[in-house]
DNA sequence: GAGTGTGAAACGGTTCACAGCG
DNA sequence: CGCTGTGAACCGTTTCACACTC
């Protein structure tokens, strides 16, 4: 998701409207399909493409049937058939300029990432606040300086931005980009950027996936130990109720007790056990 | 493998828990959180913290239950006692040594990325297969050689893994990995990895994030038609056999053609026209 | 027989709306 | 009164299972 800007009813009854969860697979469907193109394989059955993508056959199926029905019963799908029809779909069939914004250690990276200019995506410019870096080629492309903006955008006629900076810069950057002229944004910056109506804002967040992978890696380790090697609770808490959080913390660190709460539904509706009083 | 039986685990699991979604959020208020807890604020409404975090105030309060009762009626919630059992629910107050696998742009950009040291996190180390990169010093940490993969490992009681390196070396790479212990898995590699059950795969893929940008680009350029005549596809699904296919090639040629613009730095040369048998 | 395409059921997540507590 | 906590309605997504087609 992160894109809270849109409302548009996608079940439409209209032929058009592909559900946000399949648009997001398109781009895994097609680079499994590029592969096989490649490799010149002719057709494939919903099982292997499912497996070179990573996803279920019943999953593929029902997302190939929103684009139409493109498929062969009996055989399969027509290789390069399906990776032209899921690039129209997804607009890679025409070439998108792309500024990127922040030139640090990242943005360098994304410059020279392989996975843009192969696929429809154009690194039109690179722009960074820094005038020491101004001139300097990264990825062979010369940085210029963020003064050069607006003017870089409407020449180019850009209107995806990818926000590299850090994450103080992030929100005066993405207004900049913005009031350019620009209506898609991938933010790297990990900040919440606000944009108006009709903008669509991705992020992408390093340390965000590290800390949900640590929740998972948590919860494995404490399968047989669950020992809980608390330090004291910063700071005081909420002056009130000390002793129910103490219960609280009791009740939490005795592990996964919390489904059994909601067992408590019954006709009763009376507050289970986590009730102090 | 051909079809490995690698479903993606998934297994649901125990379900006694946090819904993934509300784990996947944590991190979010987590930040907000802290930024709050700089300013000395005290406390926070739900209403504050979902604007701070980009959410909305429901589905804040939601995640929240799922922790336990840590807010206060009437007031909002203690912002310092959020953090902390916020940051205890996501592991972060023990500290995870990570390895990064791959010191090319984007390695060193994460060695670089604050985010990671700065909470819970620790760069135990970097590796490169490059025997001119070792020893080489980036973030202020020497590079070490794939060699030294399993030890470093084992010797730093690692758990989490991130994997930076080309496509092609990415599955070599993770399996070494998790030979050597590894369970939970950040790949920026745009491939699908298999890992046998148990281990925890998370994918950050820069080029599918924009691909969908392109998607709602596009649809933005034709929404202010309300004629919907969009790009009629070329040719109609597969009816028949061979003819067809023959036509669906030329289509495909067709979208070559236009999509072309790429200097495909590919060692092969075109994709040759598959004969249909 | 093999494999697509798709209604319908099952599921998980979000939103609503209000009871309950400070 | 203000704001949290949460059942219940709602909605999008996934999965199932099978009719249909080649």
């Amino acid at each position: 998701m992160a894109t809270g800007r849109n409302h548009r009813p996608a079940t439409t009854s209209r032929s058009r409207g592909i559900p946000e969860a399949t648009v997001a697979r398109l781009p895994l469907y097609l680079r499994a399909l590029t592969a096989l193109s490649e490799r010149s394989v002719p057709t494939v059955s919903s099982e292997e493409l499912a497996t070179a993508a990573g996803v279920n056959s019943a999953k593929l199926r029902k997302d190939f049937s929103y684009l139409g029905s493109y498929g062969t019963r009996g055989v399969g799908y027509d290789v390069e058939y399906l990776v032209y029809q899921i690039s129209r779909e997804l607009g890679l069939t025409q070439d998108w300029p792309v500024v990127i914004v922040g030139i640090g250690n990242l943005g360098a990276a994304l410059a020279n990432y392989g996975g843009f200019a192969s696929r429809g995506f154009r690194v039109a410019a690179l722009i960074d606040a820094d005038p020491g870096l101004a001139g300097k080629p990264v990825a062979g492309i010369a940085v210029q300086h963020t003064d050069e903006l607006e003017k870089i955008i409407s020449d180019n006629g850009v209107s995806i931005g990818v926000i590299a900076t850090p994450a103080g810069a992030a929100q005066q950057v993405c207004d900049r980009l913005v009031a350019a002229g620009i209506t898609s944004i991938l933010n790297f910056a990990p900040t919440v950027l606000s944009v108006p109506e009709g903008v669509d804002v991705r992020k992408v967040d390093l340390s965000i996936e590290l800390q949900i992978l640590a929740f998972h890696e948590q919860r494995k380790a404490g399968e047989e130990a669950p020992e809980e090697e608390e330090t004291a609770p910063p700071a005081a808490p909420p002056a009130a109720a000390v002793t129910k959080r103490a219960e609280k913390r009791a009740e939490a660190a005795d592990a996964d007790k919390r489904a059994d709460k909601r067992t408590e539904s019954g006709p009763d509706g009376d507050v289970p056990a986590v009730m102090p009083a």
